[in-house]
DNA sequence: AATTAGATCAACCGCAAAATT
DNA sequence: GAATTTTGCGGTTGATCTAAT
């Protein structure tokens, strides 16, 4: 046991990604999946251990995770489920698609738990705190052991903490059990690891093009904790990215990822795209599809860049003067083959402000990324952007403005029974 | 306008389990 | 079965943002 091995190396990155470095990772795991990851610095040349990398695509580079300001029901559900889990984030996390572990822990500590002592509520019991001052708040029965171990605080230093076995938590929450929360808002909980469930219309469109509501939030309540609307991407201390989290996303079709490993044909899907994977059949994924982003020419002071976007693809922000009459739209194509499974994702461009400084040479320079080709998909690198954004709009066509125009539904469907047929559900 | 305090969040750290050799 | 490597988890930290003074 011990230290990842690459920790001891010296020369590796440490501190907050810039995004050439998002790049290379984004580009290496959606065209190899990760595989191994204390191989992936190598792979990709990356100056960081495989450890952040795993950290860096889990919390930020998947292009599953939903984004956004938390919702009062997953507030609500992040709530019920540590009642019964504890501090097990990542088993809530589970529970929750689309959200990281770090995420609702951060959450947890920086909002849920202020809220609930002012509700009264002690966050490491969920019991009311004048049940705690009276003199029962030695053991609380439902504090897990560790925590009683240490008194239900985090006060506990990092060389000392113990691995113990907390009680079993009710069987229906745990990630492996697809049952809802009889009445709770939880009812709409999908299990990850389920992989006979049978992805509906509903599922499609709640995970994949999702949350519009919570994406076009204007303002960061102050009484909530989550993101701000516009995301702001901190790229060391050279770069600060606002992100639009206007909903791009796009699959690329000609790529073959994990072809460096014919494990990957199935499996990798499941390494790559977890949460995705983890809840459909494990079938091959043998449709094509591909979700092109165009962008508007960019511009002085605002402007475009391709960066990640997540699966929200569709939905659109108003909440960003940076996007404003700018289009998106999406292409799904499909074909029957379930041969040489190929699935994988990339970047879109999405309305950005940068504000550089000038100086160290890691810094980026927005204005190259945006003519530089190894962002986009290989399907349109060879494309002009004319080409791209007609081939484009024969399909369907979303506007980043607030408005879904062209026949929303009929987009909606269309993607839906695409991306069913690829999965061979309709 | 400047300062300060609190809030937020990305990323690091160390540990332990799981996997591999 | 032991040693080593890799992965995953939860706690914590520090930089940055925002609101209040």
């Amino acid at each position: 046991m011990g230290r990842h091995s690459c920790c001891y190396k010296q020369k590796l990155r440490k501190g907050l990604w810039s995004p050439e470095e998002d790049e290379k990772l984004l580009r290496h795991i959606t065209k190899y999946g990760h595989g191994c990851w204390s191989s992936v610095p190598k792979q990709t040349g990356l100056q960081r251990c495989g450890k952040s990398c795993r950290l860096r695509w889990i919390n930020y580079l998947r292009p599953d995770l939903k984004r956004g300001t938390f919702s009062q029901q997953e507030e609500n559900l992040i709530i019920e489920l540590h009642e019964v889990l504890g501090n097990r984030w990542s088993q809530i996390a589970a529970q929750l698609p689309g959200r990281t572990d770090n995420e609702i822990k951060n959450l947890w500590n920086s909002c849920i738990k202020k809220k609930l002592r002012q509700r009264g509520i002690d966050p490491n019991t969920h019991k009311p705190l004048s049940e705690i001052e009276n003199g029962e708040e030695k053991v609380p029965t439902n504090m897990n052991n560790s925590e009683k171990a240490w008194g239900g605080s985090n006060e506990r230093t990092e060389n000392s903490k113990p691995r113990v076995e907390v009680p079993e938590p009710k069987p229906h929450l745990l990630a492996a059990d697809p049952r809802p929360l009889e009445g709770s808002s939880s009812s709409k909980i999908i299990s990850t690891n389920d992989s006979t469930i049978t992805p509906t219309k509903e599922f499609f469109l709640d995970r994949f093009v999702t949350s519009h509501e919570s994406s076009t939030t204007t303002c960061r309540p102050s009484n909530l904790v989550g993101y701000s609307p516009l995301q702001q991407l901190n790229y060391g201390t050279n770069a600060r990215l606002s992100v639009n989290p206007t909903p791009a996303l796009w699959f690329n079709q000609n790529c073959r990822p994990f072809e460096m490993n014919s494990e990957y044909h199935t499996n990798s899907i499941s390494t790559a795209h977890p949460s995705m994977s983890s809840s459909i059949p494990p079938v091959p994924v043998g449709f094509k599809c591909s979700l092109n982003l165009p962008s508007d020419s960019p511009s002085t002071g605002s402007f475009r860049n391709n960066r990640v976007q997540y699966l929200e693809a569709g939905t659109s922000s108003n909440s960003s003067s940076c996007n404003s009459g700018s289009n998106s739209s999406i292409e799904l194509q499909s074909n029957n083959s379930f041969e040489n499974s190929v699935f994988s994702w990339g970047l879109a461009d999405c309305s950005t402000q940068i504000h550089s400084q000038e100086g160290e040479p890691e810094d980026i320079k927005w204005s190259e990324y945006l003519q530089t080709p190894f962002l986009l998909p290989a399907t349109i690198q060879n494309q002009t952007p004319q080409s791209i954004y007609s081939d484009i709009k024969s399909e369907t066509h979303f506007t980043t403005d607030g408005s879904i125009p062209w026949h929303q539904s009929q987009a909606s469907d269309m993607y839906f029974q695409r991306l069913a047929a690829g999965f061979g559900q309709i």
